[in-house]
DNA sequence: TAAAGTGTTGCAAAAAATGCAACACCAGAA
DNA sequence: TTCTGGTGTTGCATTTTTTGCAACACTTTA
């Protein structure tokens, strides 16, 4: 709810008793935080906070404004409780179609986040080859479909269409290791690992080559992506993965990734979306809508 | 309050029942406020406005959400008087839900005086007819009741009671005029200016005409009070008017005023008071004992 | 059919929020 | 003392958000 969020801040400073952790917490600057509140004291016409060395520490009328603020933040939960249930996207059951492209980091953490707030909502989730996906709606097999680089868009309602950029992924001490950016010209010197062909990112990835006049000669193909991932371990090959594809953690396994220069190719869509002509139950109209600001937040 | 901006915008869009008339009361585009209840129920996940040619009108999860907002307003508000109380009880905002008949002279010049005690205070005054100013107390739209014959008494805790002296208003050299007090029997030989209905003033003249059994009939029934008084001027018309509300330089429009005796019946009573069982901000409670005190002094 | 009311949306301008960097201050350690 | 590491604050350029204008699509009423 964003109008609670300046007092989410006041709450949080409150908690950590510093503008600089809160705001650290919080993701925002200290100065932006300290604008805020002083917004805040002047909106009100008294100090909520007394300014030690060591940091803030509400003052009396920041303790009843404190109170205020608790409160309502729990009115307003009980609120959406309230709303969530007449409305129904509290229950029911969600189906998913998606390529392996997409399901690995992203759509995992989204579940759970989903399920946090709906807990009886149920998902199911099947892969599907390129192309696939988008006719399995047509049955309503699945209610969702989150795809990259979609054959059959014409039966598809799409909700969210955005590119995604190609990462290449190496070893960390590869020569290629400290670039800002690689082209594809750059790559065909190491060995390449590539994913079997249906797959969409090969897709791209050949058509980027086949601007250039060349042609991919893989090292190793294979349709596990993770497989390839790993291969890269300690080698000079390189393997290629998509912005929603890119684990968080890929130092842990001395690995980097480095944005490829596509050189004017158009990067592959990535799209969700459902049924065309179908209105769509309200806990998967939900979810979606949920896929939909995620995926637009995280590639803008 | 800033944060409770988008808030009231849509309590107001619920008030007025559609999207322009609310814009132009707020003093903003219909695009503007359109977009930020999109925006509200996007948030929310949830329609909370049904969409009528007429305009919109709340659905049932906006009821709900309605509810949450007008609570957090007044919450909003008691905080505010809360921290005004302590930051030395000199500053605050006191809401007086009043009557006609109690507010002409009395109260802007005991407002005024306060004023110039209590500098930092601000006042609201609102006008309610017969019966509605103690109602508006429930809500906390006012914290102070100063009404003449209420009807919602049980609602009050009153801190004055008193009964108020009716007087006959005439021109100065009206046949009446040397009496040193006069019965409604006098008056109904002249032409009568009364308040219409509702009015408490009107009540009590009605009973004490009743009482020996006379119809009065007016020659003009207005509900301003002013207007009556006026209308007596060089003629040979009759006005009444409150002890409470009864011009202190009534000679200078050739006007004097001569006690009603009223027979056994029991002149109306004025009361001041707030909501039972509430705990007056002490800038409210602090005005509240001064009206006491006023009242008190000028009507023993 | 025309008029007057409704909500909605694209686009450019205006306003608000933010991040960066620097500052001033204080407490405790060297 | 002087230095270090913590605090909140502020000026400025930038980014993000909000807003108003105008036009649109639609429904009800005259």
């Amino acid at each position: 709810m964003r109008h609670l969020l300046v007092l989410k801040y006041i709450e949080k400073i409150a908690r950590t008793g510093s503008l600089r952790s809160a705001a650290e917490e919080l993701g925002i600057t200290a100065s932006a935080l300290n604008r805020r509140i002083l917004g805040i004291e002047q909106e009100l016409g008294v100090e909520i906070f007394e300014r030690h060395p060591a940091g803030l520490r509400p003052n009396i009328a920041g303790e009843i404004l404190l109170k205020y603020i608790r409160d309502q933040i729990a009115d307003m939960d009980r609120v959406k409780s309230r709303i969530a249930d007449l409305s129904g996207m509290r229950a029911g059951h969600i189906n998913i179609a998606t390529t392996r492209e997409a399901v690995a980091y992203f759509l995992p953490a989204l579940i759970k986040r989903h399920l946090a707030e709906f807990p009886a909502v149920t998902f199911g989730v099947n892969i599907y080859e390129r192309g696939e996906a988008e006719i399995s709606l047509l049955d309503n097999t699945n209610d969702i479909a989150i795809v990259f680089e979609p054959i059959h868009l014409r039966e598809m309602q799409t909700v969210y269409t955005g590119t995604q950029q190609v990462f290449c992924i190496m070893s960390a001490d590869h020569p290629l290791a400290e670039r800002q950016s690689i082209k594809i010209y750059d790559c065909i010197d190491f060995p390449l690992l590539l994913p079997k062909h249906p797959e969409g990112i090969r897709l791209v990835l050949d058509a980027t080559a086949g601007k250039i006049g060349i042609t991919l000669e893989p090292a190793l193909e294979s349709n596990s992506l993770n497989l390839l991932r790993l291969m890269s371990q300690d080698s000079e090959a390189l393997s290629f993965s998509l912005a929603i594809n890119l684990r968080p953690d890929l130092g842990k396994d001395r690995l980097i990734s480095v944005p490829l220069d596509m050189g004017g190719v158009h990067a592959g869509n990535l799209v969700a979306g459902h049924l065309r002509g179908r209105t769509l139950p309200i806990a998967a109209a939900r979810f979606l809508e949920t896929v939909n600001k995620n995926l637009s937040i995280s590639f803008s």
